[in-house]
RNA sequence: GACCCCUUCGUCUAGCGGUUAGGACACAUCCCUUUCACGGAUGCGACACGAGUUCGAUUCUCGUAGGGGUCGCCA
């Protein structure tokens, strides 16, 4: 029988991060077996959903690459995927339950589910078998008085109606994981097989909430991280491929997967390494990739690229391997989208403090001026010259051109720089620096 | 409090009875680099504890301690 697996958050908030890896690892199971990944939204708490929350969860889903086969925008045979609008199908299990005798009423008009109170296993991918004594725990409710159900028994039930075969889950479950093999047990249905992956835990230690740096999947696409990345650093905290190397495609995570290497102890988040994982996936990208993942950060800092993708490509690929994230990119590359750009104070009192300054910018113009090639090769002869004849070292002539040509104490490599800005840019920018000093 | 899960460097982990306990992030030093990074080298740094089982335990069993989780008419 084909894998059934299933990813069913309640709307009440954005993604959460953790959220967001068990739809992972249950993806993972189903294109890695070729089964059937399925969303199903538990919107059953009608106060706390929101039209917002559903919308970040599929667009949280879809930006790390995780794509369902049946659910929400998908359709499919067993739908509807909102429970709100499965209260029919409640119904009837409920009734059921009801002639099984395994239901009685409080007097307010809730309904609670009688435990069979005998010792439960839960054999578990993960974690291997998990046995419970009898129960001591009061009967459990599974209707409220005004006919609504509870999450145990919308969740039982649809996950017996829709067919779900494998259930991965956080281990903050494992507790409750008994109370639904009852229920299973008492509509006579197979439980599907569980699995309960370790949790997501913050710097300091406990449960990830809501409160924490990176709790949100959308705050990584605010920070300018690749959705790649993330996906990558998801897989990492709570499975180990076997590969060499940390860094990897989705891809070869769906061909490596095996939920037997699922990790048994929970994970702390570390957001930097996180951001190393985002650095190793930036130096993949090629120039149109790049481009695309740059330009809106560059925008939105008030540059404005302009439309010549190669060239966007050169000031990117100058400072490809200095950046982590998306975000960095403006404060490197800003000086080549405009000739008006600030020299930093730092730059401008090294400028002043140097008497010499003058002198040498008139003399690398000018030695510039008579480079026959505008290359990094003959640029490095070129400033090497102007060195000879003004009797400097050339390490004196460097930081003098990386200031006059971007205003900034660091950036790309002088010579790169010059390349990608052309003779007659690079020059004039001289030039201004030149009048800066006067 | 009861029940459940877990326990290797600061963090993420490899290890599946015999290893100088390996790697990655971070940190430190050096090399490369006429900036900053990248890259390279080196260093720092761990089997929670106690009993067993065994010729031999990081590895198997039990106990203790510690961490985490769950005990809703939330999901």
């Amino acid at each position: 029988m084909s894998i059934r697996v299933r990813f069913a958050p309640s709307p009440t908030g954005y993604l959460h991060v953790g959220g967001a890896r068990t739809a992972l690892f249950n993806w993972l199971l189903a294109r890695k077996s070729g089964g059937t990944f399925i969303l199903r939204i538990e919107d059953t708490d009608e106060a706390r959903n929101t039209e917002a929350a559903m919308n970040a969860i599929f667009e949280g889903l879809s930006w790390l690459g995780i794509d369902w086969d049946e659910g929400p925008q998908k359709g499919g045979d067993y739908g509807p995927y909102f429970q709100s609008q499965r209260q029919g199908i409640y119904d009837a299990y409920f009734k059921k339950l009801e002639e099984a005798g395994r239901v009685y009423f409080e007097e307010n008009g809730a309904a609670r589910f009688k435990f069979s109170r005998e010792a439960i296993t839960i054999p578990d991918m993960v974690c291997g078998d998990i046995r419970f004594a009898p129960t001591e725990e009061p009967d459990m409710t599974v209707r409220r008085p005004d006919g609504s159900y509870i999450f145990h028994f919308c969740n039982v039930v649809d996950d017996i109606e829709m067919g779900m075969t494998h259930v991965i889950r956080g281990e903050d479950h494992i507790s409750n994981t008994w109370k639904h093999i009852d229920l299973f047990n008492a509509f006579g249905a197979k439980a599907p097989v569980y699995g309960h992956i370790p949790l997501l835990l913050n710097p300091s230690g406990s449960k990830m909430s809501k409160r924490d740096e990176g709790a949100s999947i959308d705050s990584y696409l605010q920070a300018g991280f690749l959705p790649q990345a993330v996906f990558n650093y998801l897989c990492l905290l709570g499975w180990t491929p076997k590969l060499e190397g940390e860094t990897f495609s989705s891809q070869q995570a769906v061909e490596l997967f095996d939920i037997s290497d699922v990790h048994h102890s929970n994970a702390r988040f570390d957001m930097t390494k996180c951001t190393w994982v985002n650095q190793q996936h930036l130096r993949l990208l090629d120039d149109a990739a790049l481009v695309a993942y740059a330009r809106p950060w560059l925008e939105k800092a008030g540059i404005n690229p302009g439309n010549d993708e190669a060239y966007i490509a050169r000031t990117l690929n100058s400072v490809k391997e200095k950046v982590s994230l998306a975000s960095e990119f403006p404060s490197w590359v800003h000086f080549f989208f405009t000739e008006d750009f600030a020299f930093e104070d730092e730059v401008m009192t090294k400028l002043k403090a140097n008497a010499q300054a003058p002198k040498l910018l008139a003399a690398l113009q000018t030695g510039l001026q008579a480079t026959s090639e505008w290359t990094e090769a003959s640029l490095g002869e070129a400033v090497t010259k102007v060195a000879t004849t003004e009797g400097v070292k050339a390490g004196a002539l460097m930081p003098l051109l990386r200031f006059s040509l971007s205003g900034q104490t660091r950036g790309p490599d002088v010579k790169v720089m010059m390349v990608v800005l052309g003779q007659e840019r690079a020059l004039a920018r001289l030039g201004r620096a030149a009048a800066l000093l006067a």
